[in-house]
DNA sequence: GCAAAAGTGTTTGGGATACACCCATGC
DNA sequence: GCATGGGTGTATCCCAAACACTTTTGC
């Protein structure tokens, strides 16, 4: 193979998987593409990155732009994902994109330049370039996040009762689990305490009210589940 | 923020963190540059990416250049690391620098057109750009991985004793593990089988080889340490 | 025989799993 | 009073951790 000369770098792009919970559902954050290519089909939000910006300060803008939703105000929980670089992904021409992955709960985009929309992810539409697949893998990645971190804390508001707690794995794993087993395991990890609030809703039984005793993404010393 | 225009991207460099055992170290392959910036210094072989090339491409073709390593069949093991970003961490401009981390055991580097070597990860010489930093966190990784993956089988040849394996885990976890438990808890994962020979050396006891029952990378059902 | 690494079992404690009923509220 | 979700305890099993001696070889 020969060395290309004069060097011309790959487009880097940068695309944000931002998950909330909406209910008992995991959600993901979508915009309508209305630019070839792709015009009309859903997509992540994201863009370009030029040479001076970190690709955090490049997605910042973008989503911002496209969906209001502000990453570093609105978001409790950001890392970088993956960076894709097949040469085919793009049919402008060889885009590596830098993606990244985020967490919030009942947040609602405001409006922004694209149509955009929060969909779950087990019903989404068909998606633009292989977003599919890094949804997917995002997916993955928060689920074992989950395992061995407390970054549950994204998926919620500052103050929850148990069952939300409960429904948030359930809802990233994808399968039901154990009050009983779920309560002792998670008051066993220190990681929450009790408000003294309560919290009523229909015709039943008010929860009590917990918090976060940190809201710093934490490794635990045991894994969960 | 304001748009910049017209789009110039930043620079695509790859690097490679690629580990090797020797005897209970682990090591990590560096070249010494001899141009600027950090003209002297030692450094993660990599280089530019050019448009038309994915990641691990560009990587391939700069290993072997510089170091004569074929990562594609001297390394049993790839995965991409992280991508480093940050505007200032090249003085000549900003690179986005794609890594990827692999592991090979009883490689030699033959040649290339760098002087280059392997150092062990607890001594190692003063390097340019973040170089350490990618390479701590890389270290970091290799030892999850270790925790819920088959991936030592990267850091091994084909036949190995039992010592040698726990000899793998020991290096990257530094530290050391109960032989006994060590051994039973691994049979129960029956990840190996016994090869029927034996290795001799020394002046003790000849030892089992055995060898891994498949070569790919596995996540395992229970996660190991 | 002695040095040096290979190889081998048992006990114990803690966490994971499985499982069913009473409580507080709104209507 | 009844429907609805909130809240609680125990028995069992398996895995992790701690721990020491015998075996096979080269010299």
């Amino acid at each position: 193979m020969q060395k290309i000369s004069p060097y011309t770098p790959p487009i880097v792009t940068v695309d944000a998987v931002i998950f909330r919970l909406n209910q008992t559902e995991l959600e993901v954050l979508l915009i309508k593409r209305n630019e070839e290519p792709f015009a009309g089909s859903w997509a992540l939000p994201g863009g370009y990155c030029a040479a001076g910006q970190t690709t955090i300060e490049a997605l910042s803008i973008k989503v911002r732009e496209k969906t209001s939703v502000d990453i570093d105000s609105d978001l409790k929980y950001m890392e970088q994902l993956y960076t894709f670089d097949t040469v085919d992904r793009d049919p402008r021409g060889h885009a590596v994109s830098v993606t990244y992955m985020g967490c919030s709960r009942d947040l609602e985009p405001k409006g922004g330049n694209s149509i955009n929309a929060f969909y779950p992810v087990d019903r989404m539409p068909k998606l633009a370039y292989d977003h599919e697949a890094i949804i997917r893998y995002a997916r993955e990645r928060l689920g074992s996040k989950l395992t061995y971190t407390n970054a549950v804390y994204g998926l919620l508001d500052d103050k929850f009762t148990l069952s939300q707690l409960q429904t948030a794995y359930e809802a990233v794993f994808g399968r039901t689990l154990d009050k009983r087993n779920f309560r002792k395991k998670f008051h066993g990890l220190g990681l929450i305490h009790e408000t003294g609030e309560t919290w009523r809703e229909g015709a039943h039984r008010p929860a009590q009210l917990y918090a976060f005793n940190s809201k710093e993404l934490d490794v635990l010393d045991k894994s969960f589940d």
